[in-house]
DNA sequence: AATTAATTATACAAATATAGTATAAAAATA
DNA sequence: TATTTTTATACTATATTTGTATAATTAATT
């Protein structure tokens, strides 16, 4: 909800910075190179923000809060609870995929831990939103009881390194054939027999 | 030839070098951050090379060898001309391909034109290599005999562009089928009749 | 057309980062 | 053990970057 939001040198400059910071991390990006790049003037850019720090947290918030809407879509939608798993786990797996290590490096690397205190912050509400929806899954009977949702999201969490793991790659002909195999080994693992199991395989 | 070539901390620093200036560019990337990612102390940077912009010659040198090298092995193996010409062609597509855009912007731009010089005059003696050995096809009997070297070497330049060309590849349903398109083109346009040119279409 | 507001261009001081060197300690090698 | 190589540290001189102040341009509004 910035107010400069349909200003065309603020779009100029927040699409400038969203590419550049996404391929080459916030440290190596000057401002003067984002506005030059941007094609706007160093006063205006301060008229905007404050620092590049600033400029880089608008950027990744709106990153997330992208990410969130996406998954309360999917959450909202009047579909099976299965589906909805299945599809958030899609939904994680490709941001995941998309994600800009040089970005995130310097969020996590950033002297001042402004920046990665703002991330981890945003992250949290949404992992209590996320722990909050399971929660409610298993009252109402979709997921397993003897099952505590912080494992499902720290399981959540492990299946993105594990479908990088050489080691385990190493049985599986393709990425895409691992990535079904996890999501199914979690698929079935949460849910209650009735909601997706088989009773024999 | 350099004396250091088996050395481990050589050998770590230029592939670490290597990859980061591929990245990133040159210009980003400090000798701090060379070192320690290379795992070698800043005064071993410095028994190796006088400094960032050496380091970088030294890369560039090595690649464009090797492009040399493969080129010279297409040419001095025992197959038609015609065939060599086509492999010629696809392996300047491919270095093409794999060009970092970073690299070559600071190769470019360097403020000193050290670097720039130093890439343009091996540039240089490769495009005559090539030129040279057209001319010897032209002799030979290969290559029509009414066509300009220079004119091949430029055509040769610019299909590179053509094949990026937002408005021809409309017109193709992959950068695959353009690509043949274009290299079939240049192909049977350079070639005298009974070397590859069919009679009619 | 005159006034007002927004944007740029330029220059600048202060802060920060980087390059390159000197030195002593530590590690590896002979 | 003696010798060589490598590192760690500290430091100076540059170079770069930040953030601001100012006047000049440009665009928008009245």
């Amino acid at each position: 909800m910035n107010p400069n939001e349909h200003n065309p040198r603020f779009k100029r400059l927040v699409n400038t910075a969203d590419m550049m910071f996404w391929k080459f991390g916030i440290r190596r990006i000057t401002i003067d190179e984002l506005c030059l790049e941007a094609n706007i003037s160093k006063m205006t850019f301060y008229k905007f923000f404050e620092n590049k720090i600033e400029l880089a947290k608008y950027i990744l918030e709106k990153k997330m809060d992208e990410g969130i809407i996406k998954y309360r879509q999917i959450m909202d939608t009047d579909i099976p609870f299965t589906k909805k798993i299945a599809m958030s786990v899609k939904l994680k797996m490709e941001q995941t995929e998309n994600l800009s290590q040089e970005f995130l490096t310097d969020v996590y690397r950033n002297p001042d831990t402004e920046l990665f205190e703002f991330f981890e912050s945003r992250k949290n509400d949404f992992l209590n939103e996320i722990l909050n929806d399971y929660s409610k899954a298993q009252k109402s009977g979709h997921l397993r009881k003897n099952l505590k949702p912080e494992f499902i999201l720290y399981f959540l969490n492990h299946m993105f390194e594990m479908a990088k793991d050489e080691e385990l790659y190493k049985h599986y002909d393709n990425a895409q054939e691992l990535i079904m195999e996890l999501t199914n080994f979690f698929f079935y693992g949460i849910m209650t027999e009735k909601n997706g199991r088989k009773k024999s395989t």
